[in-house]
DNA sequence: GTCATTTATCATGC
DNA sequence: GCATGATAAATGAC
């Protein structure tokens, strides 16, 4: 289903690389949002359970798994804890005030 | 009882629902009066959510969409921001 | 690290 | 058929 951009080989062949040797170039385009797989969702969503703060060898561990950078794991793990911060605040604030409680 | 709530909630959360034209209204009315810096403080987010009748997070999520669809198509948004534009004009001379 | 945001994508309303 | 609200990647301030 994942049709990732980076497939095999480097695992870093991204957009941008901030250390190019003779490129100079400021407008350094944005990587385009690409939605993760139902199988690198499970993956992420099966250690995030376990702990919400991911150590640093698992994160490569799990990147080179679901064939994602660091950064992303990462990355994914911060908006992980996010949402979970936002979720709790819907709940709270839908489960308030109702007369059922 | 609580399955039911629970159920519910996690329900209207996927459910999209437009917001009715008077939240619309107030929403709109600070965007193109702001439009040089349309980023409500805190403080201004809770009191339109209040005036709306809806959540902060909904109020972000309405300045997030109106400030990117706004800037990708300023011509498709010219006549509604004339009309806001004349709005908050008359409301500033009474 | 958090967190507001930008951007694209998803899902629904009509 | 797009308009619109919500969510998912990605960035940057701090």
């Amino acid at each position: 289903e994942n049709t990732n951009p980076s497939s095999s080989g480097s695992a870093h062949s991204a957009a941008k690389e901030p250390t190019k040797g003779a490129a100079p170039n400021a407008p350094r385009t944005r990587k385009k949002r690409c939605p993760y797989s139902k199988f690198q969702i499970r993956e992420l969503e099966r250690e995030f359970f376990f702990n919400v703060y991911i150590n640093k060898e698992k994160r490569l561990q799990l990147s080179r798994m679901l064939n994602l950078t660091d950064r992303q794991v990462k990355i994914w793990f911060q908006n992980r804890r996010m949402k979970e911060k936002k979720l709790s605040r819907d709940r709270l604030q839908y489960f308030s005030g109702n007369p059922l409680l | 009882a609580v399955m039911i709530l629970r159920s519910r909630f996690l329900d209207a959360r996927r459910k999209r629902r437009n917001f009715n034209k008077q939240a619309t209204e107030i929403l709109n009315e600070y965007f193109y009066s702001h439009l040089s810096n349309p980023y409500p403080s805190e403080e201004a987010k809770e009191e339109l959510a209040k005036k709306c009748g809806i959540t902060v997070s909904q109020v972000s999520n309405w300045f997030g969409n109106k400030r990117i669809r706004y800037k990708k198509n300023i011509g498709k948004f010219q006549e509604e921001a004339n009309i806001y534009a004349a709005k908050t004009a008359v409301t500033a001379t009474n």
